[in-house]
DNA sequence: CTGCTCGACGTCTAGACAGCATGTC
DNA sequence: CTAGACGTCGAGCAG
């Protein structure tokens, strides 16, 4: 397929008259040549149509893979289904790779595109998944992303790893606009282009007191009588528009919408008011027991407001995503959580708190780049002319810093994180495991291909953390070391990975956390329930762990005290320093305690002022980790009687039941409530069930397909 | 006596990736 | 770059 033929296809799909500029401009630069871009560009500035480009060339002319790397699960999945809808109909066969849902980990070979996660792509190398050597174009999304201090060191070290065992590859990287992508270009040996292209303009504004002053472009007054969300929601209506707040805080997230909802119910119309009704009943109805959050979302929606922050379950996110998009929700209170997320149109964002908590330094400003993220997505192509992106200033002061800093001032750099010790010690035992550092030597000269290296032409301050992580790593039996000796001076390090290193490379767990499971558990004999997700709650994994209010210590001492002789791990002195977040750490032992013990989920949020999204996450979390600590048990003496703890733990913690509900929720459609009723009911194990008549069993379960469905799976068993 | 307003004081703070085996609201 | 919004509770005041 030629060039233009391969273009031709892309506009059709897309249904475009003609490529935009920064796409003729990549087209000029070689981009189905083979040629590596950096491409530094705004939000909607049509970048993926690139990758799509470079797939097509390389999968359809040289029969070779793509591998489009995500930072996002959200995101990857839109990709997924956008690559999928448009080519698969051409011979492109897509497939998904992330945590949790995977379409077909050992049959990635016959995809022409991959789309996963960056995590899931470290993941599948650690695993030495056999189809990357078929990768002819590798795309990295959002590429900005190397700046964050948890998640970048791992999208920096796998782009290494795949320009060194895939030379010949393309390399298509996409950043938002950030002001060092040459940096970025020289690091991947890409030509860089950066480009301000928006398909509709953004107007960037500060509104201080009732006026809005817009950058280039006619200023405008609001009403005074009213707050100053109140007034520019007004505007927003009143010229059929949508709006997102952006603010810092769920709480004030929350607050604003329900203050916001009586305004924009008057906007409503007959009809909106009843498709809004049917809405906020899923809302309320996502949960087994409605919470007060999901009430209070249930309450907003009905007026056309909703609040969005992780703390909602998916399920409550996908609505509102869905019926802001649809134009039914007017307005939405976000806390950052939608500036990353996926695509969701917008006419005008409002970022009220352009300050953000840090602890330790307090409250500072919103790096640049977050801001402009919050704005990108203003401006619907088809349906505006222009989209607005507006900063709240509290007086004339802040506005000339906002104007300062955010309209005329200039983005940050982008820098590397991958001198984070945590980040390190993960990355080193994999690069080991893995044979692609066979020595120290191996793994400096491999640090300094790595972004940081070539940022800052040495890695000198690396070597002696690289040191310390090995010895540590060799200390906790992770790695082996031999020493190479030329002329009887050490030259080098041989490095070898041991048995439990490879698996808890492969767990992707953090060998630190790995390592406080086996010592602890080696000479563990007996461990209670309580002890043991104390214990748990110590993993880096479970961090930050939840905070403690002053009504809780008391709950928590009194727990710790009933449980005091089953610990099997030093519980620090009251006056100790890490007596705090033991006692943090306890909180969340108990809010899984409360779990396993059937406690509603209703009780627990407001015990403990946790939200649905939140446990249900660290439920998440919690399971895949003790599944870790089972596999690592198979490989370091574990007293069986602790394995058998374990493995029943954490069926419960999965379905938040007692051990005596294990064998029902074995059943599809049994979860923890249903499990419930047929134990009380006197059906106790799948026999009784067998033994029970339909209609007994539609009875105490209240629905009969349901009890219909269970009898058929039992009898085909 | 009751109900409301206002201010002092205390509280609390964003997000989300990974394993594995199969099918949740 | 080292805070600030929200909620609670009680005092003070009007009716």
């Amino acid at each position: 397929m030629t060039k233009e033929e391969i273009v031709e296809l892309i506009l059709k799909e897309n249904k475009f008259e003609s490529l935009n500029p920064v796409q003729r401009k990549a087209f000029e630069m070689g981009i189905l040549d083979g040629e590596n871009l950096v491409v530094s560009s705004p939000t909607s500035s049509g970048k993926t149509i690139l990758a799509e480009l470079a797939g097509l060339n390389v999968s359809l002319n040289k029969g070779q893979k793509m591998l489009y790397l995500s930072p996002l699960v959200a995101l990857a999945r839109e990709k997924y289904e956008e690559f999928k809808k448009k080519y698969e109909k051409y011979g492109i066969k897509v497939a998904l790779s992330i945590g949790n849902y995977d379409s077909s980990d050992p049959f990635l070979e016959k995809y022409s595109w991959i789309v996963c996660s960056n995590e899931k792509a470290d993941s599948l190398i650690r695993h030495e998944a056999s189809f990357i050597k078929d990768v002819g174009l590798v795309v990295a999304d959002e590429i900005h992303l190397l700046d964050d201090f948890e998640r970048g060191p791992t999208l920096e070290i796998l782009l290494t790893i795949l320009k060194e065992i895939l030379p010949s590859a393309q390399f298509l990287a996409f950043s938002a606009t950030i002001k060092n992508a040459e940096e970025i270009g020289e690091w991947l040996g890409a030509k860089v282009l950066k480009s301000d292209f928006r398909p509709v303009p953004l107007y960037k504004g500060i509104l201080v007191g009732n006026k809005i002053k817009m950058f280039k472009r006619e200023s405008y007054e609001l009403r005074s009588d009213l707050s100053l969300e109140e007034s520019i929601v007004e505007d927003t209506l009143l010229k059929k528009k949508q709006l997102i707040f952006f603010l810092s805080s769920r709480k004030n997230a929350e607050a604003l919408a329900e203050r916001l909802s009586n305004l924009v119910f008057h906007f409503l119309e007959e009809k909106e008011i009843k498709e809004l009704e049917k809405i906020s009943q899923k809302i309320e109805k996502a949960l087994e027991i409605p919470t007060e959050q999901c009430k209070k979302l249930a309450n907003c929606l009905k007026k056309g407001v909703a609040f969005y922050h992780s703390g909602l379950v998916f399920f409550q996110r996908v609505l509102i995503e869905e019926n802001y998009k649809k134009g039914l929700i007017k307005v939405i209170t976000s806390t950052t959580a939608l500036a990353f997320g996926i695509n969701l149109p917008n006419w005008r964002a409002v970022v009220r708190d352009v300050k953000r908590y840090y602890p330790g330094l307090g409250s500072i400003y919103l790096p640049v780049l977050e801001v402009e993220q919050m704005f990108g997505r203003s401006g619907r192509p088809q349906y505006d002319k222009w989209g607005e992106g507006i900063l709240v200033a509290k007086n004339k002061e802040e506005e000339r810093e906002l104007n300062e800093y955010y309209i005329r001032g200039e983005l940050e750099e982008i820098s590397s994180q991958i001198s984070s010790e945590s980040a390190l010690r993960m990355h080193i035992l994999s690069l080991v495991a893995n044979r692609f550092c066979k020595s120290q030597n191996q793994l400096v000269e491999f640090l300094k291909k790595t972004f940081f290296g070539k940022k800052y032409g040495q890695v000198e301050i690396l070597k002696e953390k690289v040191e310390g992580i090995i010895f540590a790593l060799e200390d906790w039996g992770f790695l082996k070391t031999q020493e190479i000796r030329e002329d009887g001076e050490v030259v080098d390090k041989q490095l070898m990975v041991t048995k439990v290193g490879k698996r808890i490379s492969q767990l992707y767990i953090d060998p630190l956390s790995a390592n406080i499971f086996i010592e602890n558990l080696i000479n563990c004999q007996k461990a209670n329930e309580f002890s043991f997700l104390s214990f748990l709650a110590k993993a880096k994994e479970l961090k930050p762990s939840p905070n403690l209010s002053s009504k809780d210590i008391f709950l928590i001492e009194q727990e710790i005290f009933e449980n005091q002789d089953w610990f099997f791990f030093p519980i620090p002195d009251e006056f100790d320093e890490e007596y705090e977040e033991f006692l943090r750490e306890a909180k969340l032992a108990m809010i899984f305690s409360f779990w396993i013990n059937e406690k509603s989920e209703k009780e627990i949020m407001q015990k403990f002022k946790i939200t649905p999204g939140e446990l249900r996450s660290r439920i998440e979390i919690a399971d895949w980790l003790i599944y870790s600590i089972l596999e690592i048990s198979k490989l370091v003496p574990v007293a069986k009687q602790i394995q058998k703890l374990l493995r029943k733990l954490r069926v419960r913690i999965y379905y938040g039941i007692k051990e005596e509900l294990i064998p029902l929720v074995k059943l599809e459609g049994i979860g923890r409530l249903r499990a419930r009723l047929l134990f009380n009911a006197g059906v106790k194990t799948i026999q009784d069930l067998k033994g029970k008549p339909v209609e007994k069993i539609a009875q105490i379960l209240k629905s009969k397909t349901l009890a219909q469905k269970i009898k058929e799976k039992i009898s085909s068993q």
